[in-house]
DNA sequence: ATACTGTATGACTATATAGTCATATAATCA
DNA sequence: TGATTATATGACTATATAGTCATACAGTAT
């Protein structure tokens, strides 16, 4: 079992959820504390603690503290890539699935 | 909890495991049948179909029959593109952890 | 019809993951 | 000091996932 592979997927794993990708989307404007995280996802303080401490654990977050807030951002903007270009698959998947074109003629006008 | 974030994650889920990760790398060259995939990966023929199975269904594969050979291969360009960005984050993540540069410094030489 | 090859799947086990609730810890303030 | 705010974590539950083994099924050939 190679190794590389591993931590390759275990960085996608990182992205690979709804919560954590709520997070990330969040902070597409740049660093935010913990205090408001949680209430712009909509999740338990808890339960969003715990997804920032596995992306930042994973090298997908940074992490700084100031007095008693915790501020997170992303690191590296390859995540941002990443996801947009998961977010096109969807979309070409959803619309072949449609009906509206087909499988062929993806990204033709 | 919005459905588009669960496709998303499901996609990025798809890629997100090592053994699909190799089966992935492997068909980089194109097209390969399933009998060709299991002996490259060093997997079991049931849980390779399995996996196979699995990035079909979620759009990350298409499948072909021709006679009794089934050949799949990579529907998105895409998938290759956030492979190597992920790649590119786990070597940024190695080379900082192991002290060779510092965080701030990515990508200048 | 039988045998053979390639692929898929049922049934199961072991492990991982996401989430919740209650509580602990740390920094700041009055 | 005690109260308050911000974050993390222990303990737990429910569900999902990866993998294995044996077997079923489909297509081809004899």
């Amino acid at each position: 079992m190679s190794t590389a592979t591993h931590y390759l997927a275990d960085v996608l794993k990182s992205l690979a959820q709804p919560t954590r990708l709520k997070i990330v989307d969040f902070l597409r404007d740049g660093e935010r504390c913990v205090c408001e995280i949680f209430p712009a996802i909509d999740e338990e303080q808890s339960n969003t603690s715990r997804h920032l401490n596995h992306m930042q654990t994973h090298g997908i977050l940074a992490r700084r503290k100031e007095g008693v807030k915790i501020f997170y951002a992303v690191k590296h903007p390859e995540v941002f890539e990443i996801i947009d270009l998961a977010t096109s698959i969807v979309k070409n998947e959803v619309e072949v699935r449609s009906g509206l074109i087909r499988g062929a003629e993806r990204g033709k006008p």
